[in-house]
DNA sequence: AAGCCGGGGTC
DNA sequence: GACCCAGGCTT
């Protein structure tokens, strides 16, 4: 049963909603599914540029299951979050053993598929197929939060469970890839985090956060706290010709399978580390600017030490990950963000 | 239920 | 700096 909140939501949607994504022309199940893994915690401006280079490289589902996990490492480096690369490379695999090398429309195979869990299968489905799912995404819980004064951190399993209830409740019975970009089109433009514009919202009139005057409260926002400090020191080691030494890190924990610069947790294990790899001097390394960078649950702090003309056959050899790499092969690895910036300055 | 997993916009 | 973004997976 559709409600006038779904109704509303859509009229806006005709003249005020975004209608020129990337992933909306064409809106192939392929792109949609893409789009949707990409702004998994992604803005939109942010996505924009890494969807058009990775659907130029990749076009189709099929091209994508036989890529290397090299090639489309690549094309998420600096993206974060890489296990969503990773995931979206096994589940087009795994489209392709169980699906015959196409998405399945079921709401349960898409939300079998790594990466893919219920907001995401639903907003696909939806978007894809017109299939009638509710999606819960940042966007969502903002406008259901305000809109009915849903108190406490929406993240909160109590809180998440009457946010899913109050979405499917406003569930329209057509339209439903129009109303399920509405919802985050509202959210994105509209109803925004900080100093909402009420004013052009198409629920104003029964939004108790508006009535009320508590869009600055809500919804509540997530309790805080504090982020461990953690230090590195990372060697930045060139050969004669320029090549950088890097080294593939394991397959498991931050910044899985990407390559970095060797790192050690403090200079004397990188002392240790030189020793154990390199002839040379340690002396002659210099201690370039520390690098700050923060993740979602801790701080690093990453002290780079630089060595040139370093003699390239004298590193022990490649089972450990170990590459010498030309500056213009840089652009084919999938490198950490702060780590690129480190090697190629803006 | 809580932690892990990136990077950047925006205030 | 703090917060959060078209979340999902693991423990």
């Amino acid at each position: 049963m559709s409600d006038a909140f779904a109704a509303r939501l859509l009229a806006w949607f005709d003249h005020a909603g975004r209608h020129d994504l990337p992933w909306q022309h064409p809106r192939s199940p392929y792109r949609v599914w893409l789009s949707e893994i990409m702004l998994q915690q992604t803005r939109v401006a942010t996505v924009i540029p890494y969807f058009q280079r990775f659907v130029a490289a990749l076009p189709e589902l099929p091209a994508l299951a036989a890529a290397s996990q090299e090639q489309v490492l690549a094309l998420w480096s600096g993206l974060g979050y890489y296990a969503r690369a990773r995931n979206l490379h096994a589940a087009a695999k795994l489209c392709t053993e169980r699906h015959a090398g196409k998405l399945p429309r079921g709401i349960d195979e898409l939300q079998a598929l790594p990466g893919i869990g219920r907001s995401t299968a639903a907003a696909i489905a939806a978007q894809a197929w017109g299939a009638r799912h509710a999606i819960l995404d940042g966007n969502v819980k903002r406008v259901l939060a305000r809109y009915h004064g849903v108190e406490g951190w929406p993240n909160l399993p109590r809180v998440e469970k009457a946010l899913w209830a109050l979405a499917e409740g406003h569930l329209p019975d057509a339209r439903l890839a129009d109303y399920t970009q509405a919802q985050m089109d509202l959210g994105a433009t509209v109803c925004t985090r900080a100093d909402p514009a009420c004013l052009l919202c198409p629920l104003r009139d029964d939004c108790v956060a508006r009535r009320e005057g508590r869009t600055a409260e809500l919804p509540t926002p997530r309790p805080g706290k504090v982020l461990p400090q953690r230090h590195a020191t990372v060697l930045w080691l060139e050969d004669a010709h320029g090549r950088i030494l890097l080294q593939q890190r394991p397959p498991a924990g931050i910044w899985a399978a990407l390559w970095t610069l060797p790192q050690a947790d403090d200079a004397d294990a990188a002392r240790e580390w030189f020793a154990r790899h390199l002839h040379g001097d340690f002396g002659l390394g210099e201690a370039l600017p520390p690098v700050d960078h923060a993740f979602s649950h801790y701080r690093l702090q990453l002290q780079p030490l630089r060595w040139r003309g370093i003699e390239s056959r004298l590193a022990v050899g490649d089972n450990e990950g170990l590459r010498w790499v030309a500056p213009g092969d840089l652009d084919r690895l999938g490198i950490p963000a702060p780590i690129r910036r480190l090697l190629v300055p803006a």
